[in-house]
DNA sequence: TGCGGTCTGTGCGCTAACGTACATATGGTG
DNA sequence: CACCATATGTACGTTAGCGCACAGACCGCA
């Protein structure tokens, strides 16, 4: 059904909620620079230290900021879908990426030129709120991973990933091998072996070679650490008001 | 020579490195509504979910920003001395501190209302360009926090963490139980003990009660992560043009 | 000067996660 | 259809860090 869905229904930039909670005038301004791109798995958008050509906007994607440390381990910083962009960082002013962005779930979203970027962004106008709003929900999401790499098991863990992916996700099937979910929770393939046997013993998920699919979402629920809830919370209460063409209250600017 | 410089020193909202970047046209207009505050050792500025009151520069004072999780177990997200700022989700957009800000290091620093702060903001002159540079130098701290704690030993960030608090530092002793750097670090307090142990033996650190002196530093940069060298490229990088009123190249905006 | 709260040192069993090694299963490709 | 690269399952010893318990040391205060 996911798939069809991305077949039959037509692409549209306001398929990313910050594009879809801009006012009008500002969105058409934007449109015609919207290039629709294919984002295969794997993909890499930005290079860590690299200097950003673009921003994305995910629609169907979902891309993971990545951190990989002089040893080779690595370890997922935060997920973007269609709710965020990436590219953060060019507005932020340092104009090049600290972390590495991999597209976690094929899709598609659409780019546009940095200097485009920054023209809409000095305009100062809602897209500078949206953008601001939506860093600050980042930062969030990064802290939490903070403590919750700290303090929780690999299995809470496991439980907080597949959820937050899930929710950015049309299916309840993930396309994604047990390495690659390691390599974003930053642990042992066996390590997620083990923690996704006990799962799927439960009747939460089922799983076959490249393929998650979640039978029980409130299996998961029960079984996965505060942090979710805390990250979910905050996505919501920040960007609630970003998910139809609105605008955010002016207080902020 | 610490504290006797702290007493004899006139205090001045230059000592802070945002403040000091500021235009004399934007810095003046501040000055008369920046209100110098002691900040005591343990004193909480935010506390988590709150609202914000004042934004907070620090200048001889260290903060923490820090998370406590339903189990009370507990961890350091970043760390912030006369080189930023407290308080950066009222322009960011959330209005509400996610995590807990707790004075690590006693010493002074400036607030400055909510509401004058954003309209400074609001301005959208240089005031909002380097507090933007500022939270993208503070993202960097926050990644490289999180794969930190996932991947590198108690020892390396004992390390990683002495080093980024004595940059911050007019001299070389800590003013800190081991408790509290074991809360930092989001640690038992015993693991802090065995670590400072082992620094004390090699001749790097000497302490007593409360008190954590520095004699090698290089010895401690031996012994530590890369994280540190990333958190410390990163600020300089972003950074480096506030030390003095040059302001900032006006490209990023 | 002595008291008492707090900070620091140390030991011990326990567990989660690691590193390594290898066996087995799967599904796309020629 | 057979092959084979890749994904997954399992096992075992090792280790870092935890939780707990308690002893000793320090330092400010009465």
């Amino acid at each position: 059904m996911n798939q069809r869905f991305a077949v039959s229904a037509p692409h549209t930039p306001s398929q990313n909620h910050l594009l879809a909670a801009l006012p009008t005038a500002e969105f058409e301004r934007l449109a015609p620079n919207l290039e629709l791109v294919p984002m295969p798995l794997g993909d890499v958008l930005y290079e860590s230290g690299g200097q950003l050509q673009h921003v994305y906007f995910p629609t169907t994607s979902i891309v993971s900021l990545h951190y990989v440390m002089e040893n080779g381990s690595s370890a997922e910083i935060a997920g973007v879908g269609n709710e965020g962009m990436l590219g953060i960082s060019l507005f932020m002013g340092g104009n090049s990426t600290p972390s590495r962005a991999i597209v976690q779930t094929a899709g598609y979203g659409y780019r546009l030129k940095a200097r485009l970027m920054m023209e809409e962004f000095n305009r100062a106008g809602l897209m500078l709120r949206l953008l601001l709003r939506y860093t600050q929900a980042l930062i969030t999401q990064m802290s939490q991973t903070a403590v919750c790499n700290r303090h929780h098991s690999v299995d809470q863990q496991l439980c907080r990933w597949l959820l937050l992916t899930l929710d950015r996700l049309p299916s309840n099937e993930l396309i994604m091998t047990q390495e690659l979910v390691a390599s974003m929770l930053g642990v042992r393939r066996e390590a997620v072996t083990e923690a996704a046997g006990k799962l799927q013993h439960a009747g939460f998920i089922r799983y076959r070679r490249g393929h998650i699919t979640v039978l029980d979402r409130s299996g998961l629920v029960t079984n996965v650490c505060e942090c979710y809830a805390v990250v979910k919370k905050e996505f919501d209460r920040l960007l609630s008001d970003v998910r139809n063409r609105q605008g955010i209250p002016t207080t902020a600017l």
